[in-house]
DNA sequence: TCTGGGGTCCTAGGACCC
DNA sequence: TCTGGGGTCCTAGGACCC
């Protein structure tokens, strides 16, 4: 059996741990650059505030009904997942992280109702040790834990875990179930499938397979299946390296600026290519684009993006900078209002891999050494004193690239400084 | 003024080869 | 009247996830 463990409201559990006073309040966290909300409390749920909405469309509200808008705090919640994760360990010997709030784990070896009580007793630890509500599903494949998760989060009388085991539990399940809110079902396969008059989870379970193949994908083809309790979704392996990897942020307002946008620019690939040599990869290409907005329907539109080759695989930050400068100079043009840009690490391949294939001559040899030996010295010094503590080029004060984030709460939990203080009389 | 960031997998279709 | 066909590789784009 397969179990999903959500946590609940994730990102706004992780500040109530630490501010209990927002404890049945209607807080919302937003993402980055204070853009929109990507977390909600149930209070703020119950309010009609759908996820995604924009913070600035929320003003009126703020006062009127006493929302609780904050900065998003990933430092803290990344602390505070790896925490539930370490707790979950002690239940279970395979935990795999899907997300920052969900982690599947295999449970072999019980009968039903001692598999109930290992859940409930798991979930009151994880609450206790952590401060973090969660949810359990178990089921027979990830795609049935998904939506018993589901139903132990929206039904009270789960009571937080709801386990399907027999036909029966899987009819009860999916019959209540909307196509969209099984996992891999999104809005365009949902009108498809209506189109053919597969109207709900139930519906889709008992569509012959071979049909959803034939006029969808396998992907779809699977998910029926799993829907029958036929396993055939494997997780990605957690060690397993990304195959790109991906920096870019919004600017914290419109820019034309050709320096400002370098700044930024330069920020990303060396961002890109510490978590490059995290994984102990090599890039062979970069890619940078630029975003104009597009909401702003007033202005002028333009999207570019540019490959550039490197000459060899590397993950020396010096060389992916240089190929991002070149690749912004063939795109960046003037008199537009640029609102996001982002630099790409494509082709990775192994960095172990690379360098045995490498018919190095001693002088490229003793190059590669002290090149990596700098590389290394760089991250460790990051990581030691802080992000960005050594870098390439001086970000300049006040430039358009900085984030906002007007409400972030301490990082109660990984940083010396901002550690809680308690105070006795 | 104001609308996230980071990924994965699959498929269709073009390019190229024999 | 006729102007092959099949296989492989690569890329762009779609769809989905949290």
């Amino acid at each position: 059996m397969i179990g999903l463990i959500d946590c609940n409201n994730f990102y706004v559990s992780c500040e109530r741990v630490f501010q209990p006073r927002l404890e049945g309040l209607p807080v919302g966290v937003l993402s980055n650059n204070d853009g929109c909300v990507i977390a909600r409390s149930n209070e703020i749920k119950a309010l009609g505030i759908e996820m995604g909405t924009p913070a600035f469309e929320l003003k009126n509200q703020i006062r009127r009904q006493g929302l609780v808008l904050l900065s998003s705090n990933y430092e803290l919640y990344g602390d505070m997942s790896a925490r539930v994760q370490a707790v979950l360990e002690e239940f279970a010997p395979e935990v795999e992280p899907y997300s920052i709030d969900e982690m599947f784990v295999r449970f072999e070896g019980f009968d039903v109702a001692t598999l109930m009580d290992h859940c409930r007793t798991l979930r009151r630890q994880v609450r206790q040790y952590t401060g973090i509500p969660i949810s359990i599903g178990v089921a027979p494949t990830r795609t049935l834990a998904k939506l018993a998760n589901r139903a132990a989060k929206k039904l009270a009388r789960y009571e937080g875990v709801c386990i399907v085991n027999t036909d029966a539990d899987t009819q009860a399940l999916l019959q209540g179930v909307a196509l969209g809110d099984i996992w891999g079902v999104g809005q365009r396969l949902v009108e498809r499938l209506r189109d053919m008059g597969i109207r709900s989870a139930w519906d889709l379970r008992n569509t012959d397979p071979r049909q959803i193949r034939r006029r969808f994908s396998v992907v779809l083809e699977r998910t029926v299946l799993e829907l029958r309790g036929i396993p055939c979704i494997d997780m990605n392996d957690a060690d397993e390296p990304k195959q790109r990897i991906m920096t870019s942020r919004s600017f914290g307002r419109l820019t034309g600026d050709l320096s400002e946008i370098r700044e930024a620019i330069r920020q990303h690939a060396q961002r890109g290519a510490e978590k490059l040599r995290q994984q102990n990869s090599l890039a062979s290409a970069v890619l940078v684009f630029l975003k104009t907005n597009r909401h702003r329907q007033d202005l002028a539109q333009y999207s570019p993006s540019d490959i550039v080759e490197l000459a060899q695989p590397t993950s020396d930050s010096r060389l992916i900078l240089q190929a991002t400068s070149q690749a912004l100079d063939t795109i960046y043009r003037p008199r537009y209002a640029f609102m996001k840009a982002g630099v790409m690490l494509l082709d990775l391949v192994d960095a172990n891999r690379q360098q045995l294939s490498l018919l190095a001559s001693p002088q490229t040899a003793e190059e590669g050494k002290r090149r990596d030996t700098l590389m290394q010295t760089l991250d460790r010094l990051n990581a030691q004193m802080g992000r960005g503590t050594v870098r390439f080029g001086v970000p300049r004060k006040g430039a358009a690239w900085h984030l906002r984030c007007a409400n972030r709460t301490p990082r109660w939990t990984t940083q010396w400084g901002e550690l809680l203080k308690a105070q006795g009389r």
